[in-house]
DNA sequence: CCGTGTGAATAAATTCACAGCA
DNA sequence: TGCTGTGAATTTATTCACACGG
């Protein structure tokens, strides 16, 4: 499935590109309060990791740190941006609205970091029609329709676990090769096409057997 | 009942335990279906994993398995539910009732699995008093005492990120050990309290930037 | 002096391979 | 024959250590 790396373009691991987030995240805000360069060990610091860890994750992505100043925020967060793929125009689509899905049409964290929510589908008789701040919930039928005319190109999954694979079936058919499920069962998906899942309970049960050794 | 006898709990990585939780989710599915035992490659299967993995990860909990036949699921669910500590009651307060929070307050998902949602709080006088689903707001001023009052165990935070830190000092020194994150920012808790951290856009991240690639 | 960039060392997780039991 | 349990090998991730530039 993984294609040698084409050149230049660098691998860069999932654990790396998560520490990534956090980075972009605070020099985002460092830059808007005029922090001109930051040193690997503030940075972090805020990101909860190891100067280390912060250098070996920056460093496929080209020096853009100047030995005894440090990274150089201007310059540092377009790479991000664009390593994270920040570049391009997401448009997401959350199928799903129950509660967490209609939470998730809701958070503006989305729209903030880049990805606006512009479509809100269901099933349920009870919920087509009705609204979701300003989103109006779609059939969830008319799925590729919908994905088409919406220029969907990123998709989250807040449906009860049997119906996932058949939604990741069918958005895959749509031509969108991004998915988030947060059903709590794994998914085939054809190569190409993305899927992550995340699991909240599990998050809790996690927790649950670290607080109990 | 008879949890194991074995002193030493043996360390679980966290990487397993993600695993474990998905393996539980299917077995209590099965075992309700009637099924008497499993093979390491069907479970696996059923959990996005490989064979040779999911045997790895059942190793450190003893022998559960018969060569030739398989995984006894009735025996293995209460060694599963046991290393991720569900035979504590867990009592849950989300703190944040904003989008998110409100969400999960009535995400059946929790309960189901073992985490009981009972106390909402949040800080803003428009949303004290207002009730979600069975749950009335109550105010973010009196932690302390809700803490006490209810036996809350595990705390979510659904916070803005700078007012994360803070919370978690005060759910630390108020005696909640575990606490999930959707903040998007590092925090820091004394030893022996557990912050585990989600955060949502950063997911969506990873996945635009493996499109993109 | 600081602080980056990076090779070497260490640790962790996954996969392979196979002996042995039902 | 099928499938578990487990040591060995491999891949991956993190940490250490230090040469070199501002």
């Amino acid at each position: 499935m993984s294609s040698p790396s084409l050149p230049g373009t660098q691998h860069v691991s999932d654990a790396t590109l998560g520490r990534l987030s956090l980075y972009l995240r605070h020099l985002t805000e460092w830059q808007a309060a005029g922090v001109a360069t930051v040193s690997s060990t503030r940075l972090a610091a805020a990101a909860g990791t190891t100067p280390a860890t912060l250098r070996k994750d920056l460093n496929p992505l080209g020096s853009h740190g100047r030995p005894g100043v440090g990274y150089d925020v201007a310059s540092l967060v377009p790479v991000l941006e664009s390593t994270l793929g920040l570049t391009t125009a997401w448009r997401v689509a959350i199928i799903g609205a129950g509660h967490l899905g209609q939470a998730l049409a809701g958070y503006a964290g989305f729209t903030q970091r880049g990805f606006p929510v512009v479509a809100l589908l269901d099933s349920s008789r009870a919920l087509i029609g009705t609204h979701v701040g300003e989103l109006m919930v779609q059939d969830a039928t008319d799925l590729e329709r919908v994905v088409a005319a919406e220029d969907i190109t990123m998709a989250v999954l807040t449906v009860p676990g049997p119906a996932a694979q058949r939604l990741v079936d069918r958005l895959a058919l749509a031509g969108v090769r991004s998915i988030l499920s947060f059903a709590p069962v794994a998914v085939q998906a054809p190569d190409g096409v993305h899927v992550r899942r995340v699991d909240l309970a599990s998050e809790l049960q996690l927790l649950a057997h670290r607080a109990g050794s």
